[in-house]
RNA sequence: CGCGGGGUGGAGCAGUCUGGUAGCUCGUUGGGCUCAUAACCCAAAGGUCGAAGGUUCGAAUCCUUCCCCCGCUACCA
């Protein structure tokens, strides 16, 4: 019954997520999210499309977790894996095939293409010294030796460079290397591993990145950038229990590089996804098909592993498609701070699941994705862009549409009769709209399509308000009528247009319009052209999206307050005992001085915010406090108390505060005002 | 130092590749409407597009120089 469009056969990936914590808001905004709603467009056109992820389970960052957990790797992969999973689905991000790393049909394919590489002669193996940690008995990755840098002394430099100094050395070069694992001291011990010779593809690379100048420019500027300063032979082999065995006799104790191994679980992952379906060679249409369209959706810090050791690496195996695109976005911010997940200074997708629907958080994520520069999350925007943007002009829309011809038309689809202007104008935009949103996510920009999309939920208002059908319906019920019929197709429109962004909404809406069949597998190019008949009998209304309250909101915030306050807490073990001494000098650049409290009022619409006036010497400065709640302003004024001078000023609630002013807090968070034993003089230094 | 990113009305951003009336959301002000989730529509105020030079009939956009901010440290995409 369909007109056989020239189908199109994409695979499309998103990164995998390493399987050894949870996932934020910060992934699926980078990842996941923009290659999803490209997937779900892509299928909405009818096009041939596979859509492949897993977990990322291999890697030292796996077993030193289990370790501190003192449980198995397998354990923390598993319960990473399940989780990540679900919360993918709970946002309705739509793989084909979710697969895992620590899987059969990987260890295969890793091995394979090992193996491939070493007949051919690719690999070069090398000898060479890495220390060894004799109580943790394995090596350790450059990441977890640290020592005196030998170039400037710095005390903290890592095995490979030095953060200071910016030099870079090997870890054997380290003065008085330490072992982050256990604290020892590790001895040196000779080993080998494989290279990949990436160098050999520097020329094949090269031409293969000129081939795509349609490319984001940042991912442009990484790659040339690498190509610039020349490509060197890589280790692919690690001295790990923990990954993929290096399928050779002599090499026991050796696993793959997760760099090396990870990126072919797409592979992998299709593999199995092909044998789920029962045609278990249909992997070779994608991966082993020159017309096959190959993307890849991962973050700017991918980059690398996809556009310039991906590539190389299928190159050298020969018979597979290199990569068509590889979109990278940007990172995310949350409240104006990086993401830590050490600090647990995230948005996790399972909390915010708890208390919000995931198609806010997809349009959120969509209409700020960090396309072309990082981006910055923030609770009051996500409410702002629901509340006015989702609910307000979207949502609105559908609702006043829906419930006006439920309360004059019995719910049944009204006639239509001789368009207006106005008519023509909006059945224009409707019609025009797939297209112009299409364009844009055929060039990974979401947030242009989304902005498109959107435009039509703000023509179809114009038009409803121009329109006036609460006034036609008492003049001229047939104008009237004819209106909503438009409003109606209006509405279908929008539930394809949204449904790669919004596939929930999209869901419930097209069972509002009381329509047959699968929202997610109607035709885009249908959405603006084919009509609901009048007569159609509609559901009953509800509404689609709703608001999200101002105290809601507020408690996100507090919550990740409290986090960003609570650095070195918790969970840092490792770096918590090593802070817990400061130096001399460290001390001696904290300028503590005594000073007056001159005024102290509370700060209007706060709990705990004091406003306070004080005189350090000469000066007179404003510092907000958080001490209202056990410190009552008056008691404090004419005391003099202990003040941080040289502290950055910060705006709290729009006031600025030039300092900080000292109390002690026992565990019931119960404050006492730190004082002087005399009268000594404003001004005067504490040391 | 080097590499990368950025500097656009009160806030947050788009537009820069492919020069041609500077746009969006929020906020402010005024008006309209009352079908709708106090939602919707219209209008206004508000910008030397970091600075200076250059190319051009024409520059936010291309070129040069300079200034400022951020990242390049963290088991973070």
């Amino acid at each position: 019954m369909s007109k056989e469009i020239k189908k199109e056969k994409i695979l499309v990936t998103s990164a995998l997520p390493y399987a050894n914590g949870p996932l934020h808001i910060g992934h699926l905004a980078g990842a996941y999210l923009p290659a999803d709603i490209y997937v779900r467009y892509q299928r909405l056109k009818g096009n041939d499309v596979v859509y492949i992820c897993g977990s990322d389970e291999h890697g030292v960052a796996i077993t030193i977790r289990a370790e501190q957990d003192g449980v198995q790797p397998k354990q923390i992969i598993d319960r990473f894996h399940e989780l990540n999973k679900r919360s993918f689905e709970c946002f309705g991000i739509s793989f084909d095939n979710y697969s895992r790393t620590s899987l059969p049909i990987h260890h295969e394919t890793g091995q394979e293409f090992f193996s491939d590489f070493y007949q051919k002669g690719i690999l070069k193996k090398k000898k060479e010294k890495q220390f060894y940690d004799e109580a943790a008995r394995m090596f350790l990755p450059d990441r977890y030796v640290e020592g005196t840098c030998p170039n400037c002394q710095f005390p903290e430099a890592r095995g490979d460079q030095c953060e200071k100094c910016g030099s870079d050395f090997n870890q054997t070069e380290l003065i008085d290397p330490k072992s982050k694992i256990t604290g020892k001291t590790p001895v040196l011990k000779e080993t080998f591993h494989w290279y990949f010779p990436l160098g050999d593809f520097q020329e094949g690379l090269k031409k293969y990145l000129d081939s795509h100048p349609e490319w984001k420019q940042n991912v442009k500027n990484y790659c040339y950038g690498w190509l610039k300063q020349g490509l060197k032979d890589r280790a692919i082999t690690r001295d790990l229990q923990w990954g993929v065995k290096v399928p050779l006799e002599e090499a026991r104790d050796k696993v793959l590089y997760v760099w090396f191994e990870a990126v072919l679980g797409y592979i992998s992952s299709t593999k199995e996804w092909a044998q789920k379906i029962g045609e278990p060679d249909r992997w070779r249409d994608y991966w082993q098909n020159e017309n096959c369209k190959l993307v890849h959706f991962i973050g700017k810090d991918n980059i690398t592993f996809h556009a310039i050791m991906f590539p190389a690496i299928l190159m050298a195996k020969k018979g597979y498609t290199l990569p068509d695109s590889v979109p990278a976005n940007e990172f995310l911010n949350i409240q104006g701070d990086k993401v830590s997940t050490s600090r647990d200074y995230a948005v996790w997708l399972e909390d915010y699941l708890e208390n919000f629907p995931p198609d806010s958080m997809r349009y959120c994520l969509a209409s700020i994705a960090p396309e072309t520069k990082d981006s910055d999350f923030s609770w009051k925007d996500f409410q702002t862009r629901n509340n006015s943007e989702l609910v307000g002009i979207l949502g609105n829309f559908i609702n006043r549409s829906l419930t006006f011809i439920d309360k004059h038309f019995d719910g049944r689809v009204p006639q239509q009769k001789q368009h207006d202007e106005l008519d023509y104008w909006i059945l224009k935009q409707i019609s025009e709209a797939p297209k112009k949103v299409g364009d844009q996510l055929e060039r990974f920009r979401v947030r242009q399509a989304l902005k498109a999309f959107m435009n039509v939920a703000r023509d179809a208002n114009k038009y409803f308000n121009d329109k006036e059908p609460w006034r036609t319906v008492k003049e001229d019920s047939e104008l009237c009528g004819a209106t909503l019929n438009i409003c109606v197709q209006v509405s279908k429109t929008l539930a394809i247009l949204m449904e790669p962004f919004l596939p929930f909404s999209a869901e419930k809406l097209w069972a509002l319009l009381n329509q047959e069949g699968d929202i997610h597998g109607q035709n885009w190019f249908a959405a603006g052209k084919e009509f609901i008949p009048a007569g159609h009998q509609l559901a009953k209304p509800e509404i689609l999206i709703s608001k999200i309250e101002d105290k809601v909101i507020a408690a996100e915030v507090e919550k990740l307050k409290a986090k960003s306050q609570t650095v070195g807490k918790g969970e840092g073990k490792v770096s918590e005992e090593k802070s817990s001494l400061i130096s001399f000098a460290q001390f001696k650049n904290i300028d503590l001085r005594v000073a007056r409290v001159l005024t102290a009022e509370r700060v209007e619409n706060t709990d705990k915010l004091l406003r306070l006036e004080v005189e350090i010497g000469e000066e007179k400065r404003q510092i907000i406090a958080g001490m209202a709640e056990f410190l009552a302003p008056e008691s404090m004024i004419g005391k003099l108390v202990i003040v941080v001078a040289n502290l950055q000023p910060a705006k709290i609630r729009g006031l600025e505060s030039q300092g900080m002013l000292l109390a002690a807090e026992n565990d019931s968070g119960e404050l006492s005002l730190i004082t002087v034993d005399k009268e000594i003089g404003t001004g005067a230094k504490i040391r």
